[in-house]
DNA sequence: TTGTACGCGTTATCAC
DNA sequence: GTGATAACGCGTACAA
C-alpha cells in the first residue's frame, strides 16, 4: 500500500532517479534496467502519487469539465464523448457543475479547480458570464463547447444556421404564421440560444414573413417549460400554424401540449426541434441534430493538443448539423 | 497568480503555520488574526495548492465516481445527484467510466485512482467484477448506487419488488402470456437486472403462470435493443399479449417495435418499462419509477460521513419505488 | 546510462 | 495563540 518511489529503487536496485526516469519512459534509460524496474512496479502495485509529481513538476494531470447541467441530453452526450478521450491520455476529468440558480456563495470554477487542472473544457456556457470570463483570464488552456469567443479554441455548430434551416423548413411547407419557442424569458447573451433564434428571424424575414412578438414564448429548454410555451401559443387570438422549438426537449413538451387539446402533431400544427435527442425519432418529430457526443471528443482532443504543443494557434471548429425531416412537420395525407 | 503561503504569511505578518490554521478554521488562532489573514488571502486571490496539501495531510480531496456509462439518462442523473452533493462540500469529483466494452489494456480505475481520492461512489456495477473487487480491496470508504454488498455502504431500491410490482401489475389487467424484455444475453451477475427479472418470475410463479422461455429477449439496455427484443417476441408463434421491459429505454424500442407494425401500445400489447425515465410519461407509458437523483446524493452523503466519521457503521439504504399507471398497459375503452 | 541532492507548497509537531 | 522546522513523495539539474 504505502509504497514510495524508493522502495521500488531499493527493490530493483537503483536510484530513485532512475526509477523516475523508468517509470515514465524517459530516452535516457538501459531497456534492461527499464524492464527490471517496471516488473517490480507492476509487481508491488506502485503507481507514483500524483500529489508528489505535481508539486514537483507543476503538472496536476487533470482537466476541469464545466458544466451547467450534468443530466441533461445535450450535456451528458457532450461529457461522454470528453470523457471517452480523456479516458485514453492520462489526464482525469474533474467535473464541475455551475448551477442554474446562480447561488450567491458558490465557489467559482477558477478559483477552485485553477491549482488542481492543468486545463479546461467549458460546455454550451456564455464566454462572457462572469464564472467562464474568470476561467478564461487564468490564462491555462481552454477549449469552449457549444460555442465561439476571439482567441479562444472551440468546438461548436453553426447555431444561426441551423435556426435558418429549420424556419426554412417550415416556410417551404407553406407556413407563414410561424412561432418560435425560445430559451429564458429575457434575451440572453448565451450564444446558441441567441443564434437559433437569429436563425429563425433571418429566416422569416428574408422570406418577407413577420415575426409576431405573441408568436415568441420562453420554454426554459425543459419539457414542462415547453409545455407551457406550446400552451400560451395556441392560446394567443390567431395561433401558430408551425412552431420551432429552439431544443428538442421542448419540442417534447409542446408535442405535449398539443395532445392535451387533441391536435396532432404535423397535422394541426407543425413541430421542428433542435438537438437531434435520440428520442425525437421515436416521437416522430423533425430536428437539426448535431453531433453531440463528437462535439465533447473533438473538444477534449484539441486541448489535449494545446496540452502538449503549448504554442499551437487557437482553433475554432465548426461542426455540420443536418435536418432530419419526420413526422410532425410533415402535414399528413389525407 | 504564483502565491505560496509564504507570501500571504510574509503580507499577513505571520508565519507559514498560521496562515494555514487561520484558512482552515482551525480553532487555535486569535479572531483577528484570522480575519487580517483571510482579507489578504482573498485580495490576493490565494487559494492553496491542493497536491501540496494533500502530500502534507495525506488527504487528496478528492472522490471517485465510477461509472458504465455517462450519458444514458440513469446514470446521468445519479450523477447529477452526486454532484449537486459534492458541489458544497469541498471534495472534487473524478469521474472514471469503465467501459461496456472491456477494452483489454484499460487502467483499472483502481490503479488510476487510488492515491488520487479519498472515497469512491460506485455507479450500477456488479460488486463483484473485478474493477469493483479491486476498488473496495482498497480499502477506502466506497458507496455503492443501485447494488449492495455485504460489509459495504451502498444506496439502492429493491429491485426485486420493483420487478414484482410491475409483473403483477400486468397480471392484474388480466395477462396470462406475460413477456419478459431483460438486460443482456446471458443471466448477467449484475444485480439490478437479475433482480428485477427475478421479481418478474416470483410474480408470475405465484399467480401460477408459465414463464416461457421464448418469451424472454434481451434488449441489452438501448432503445435499439428494446425495439429488436419486440419484434422478436412478435414473431413467436404465440405473440405475448403484455411486456415488462426492465428498462424505459428498452420500453421506448418496444412502442417503436408495436408502431412498425401497425400495434397500439395498451390496446394490442401492453408494455411496463422500470426507471422512471422523464419521457416515459411523454410516450405514456406505465413504469416502475426510482427517485434516481436522490440516489446519487443519498450515496454522495453517505460516503461523506464516512469521510469525516471514519467508524460509522456501514448502512445499506433501501430507497422506495413507484408504480406510474399509464396507458399503454391499460386497454382502451372501445 | 546512472546516482546525488535539492526544491516543490503545505501540514503537523513541537517549542515558546 | 504563534512561530520554526521537519516531513510528505517525487522530478530534475548536475555531477559522475
Amino acid at each position: 500500500m504505502g509504497m514510495t518511489i524508493r522502495d521500488i529503487a531499493r527493490e530493483a536496485g537503483v536510484s530513485t532517479a532512475t526509477v523516475s526516469r523508468a517509470l515514465r519512459g524517459l530516452p535516457n534509460v538501459d531497456s534492461a534496467t527499464r524492464d527490471r524496474v517496471r516488473a517490480v512496479a507492476e509487481r508491488l502495485d506502485y503507481v507514483a502519487s500524483p500529489a508528489a509529481s505535481q508539486l514537483a513538476s507543476g503538472r496536476s494531470g487533470g482537466v476541469g469539465v464545466i458544466t451547467p447541467f450534468v443530466a441533461r441530453w445535450y450535456f451528458a452526450n457532450v461529457l461522454s464523448g470528453v470523457e471517452r478521450v480523456l479516458q485514453r491520455s492520462d489526464l482525469d476529468l474533474v467535473l464541475f457543475a455551475v448551477g442554474d440558480s446562480d447561488e450567491p456563495h458558490r465557489v467559482p470554477p477558477a478559483r477552485r479547480l485553477r491549482r488542481r487542472v492543468e486545463g479546461f473544457l467549458v460546455i454550451a456556457l456564455d464566454p462572457d458570464s462572469p464564472d467562464v470570463r474568470e476561467v478564461r483570464a487564468l490564462d491555462m488552456p481552454v477549449t469552449l463547447i457549444g460555442a465561439h469567443h476571439e482567441r479562444t479554441n472551440s468546438v461548436a455548430i453553426d447555431d444561426v444556421s441551423g435556426g435558418r434551416i429549420a424556419t426554412q423548413h417550415l416556410i417551404n411547407q407553406g407556413h407563414k404564421r410561424i412561432a418560435l419557442i425560445s430559451g429564458r424569458q429575457l434575451p440572453s447573451p448565451f450564444s446558441p440560444e441567441w443564434d437559433r433564434s437569429r436563425g429563425f428571424t433571418e429566416a422569416m424575414e428574408q422570406a418577407g414573413l413577420v415575426v409576431d412578438p405573441d408568436l415568441i414564448a420562453p420554454g426554459c429548454f425543459t419539457v414542462d417549460g415547453g409545455e407551457a410555451a406550446m400552451a400560451a401559443l395556441l392560446a394567443v387570438p390567431e395561433p401558430p400554424t408551425a412552431v420551432f422549438a429552439i431544443s428538442d426537449e421542448m419540442a417534447f413538451g409542446a408535442v405535449r401540449a398539443l395532445r392535451r387539446q387533441r391536435l396532432q402533431p404535423g397535422t394541426d400544427v407543425a413541430i421542428v426541434g433542435f438537438d437531434g435527442h435520440e428520442l425525437s425519432d421515436l416521437l416522430d418529430i423533425t430536428t437539426v441534430s448535431q453531433p453531440v457526443v463528437q462535439l465533447g471528443a473533438l473538444a477534449a482532443e484539441a486541448l489535449l493538443e494545446v496540452l502538449s504543443h503549448p504554442h499551437t494557434a487557437t482553433r475554432q471548429i465548426q461542426l455540420p448539423t443536418q435536418l432530419m425531416v419526420r413526422g410532425s412537420s410533415i402535414a399528413a395525407r389525407r
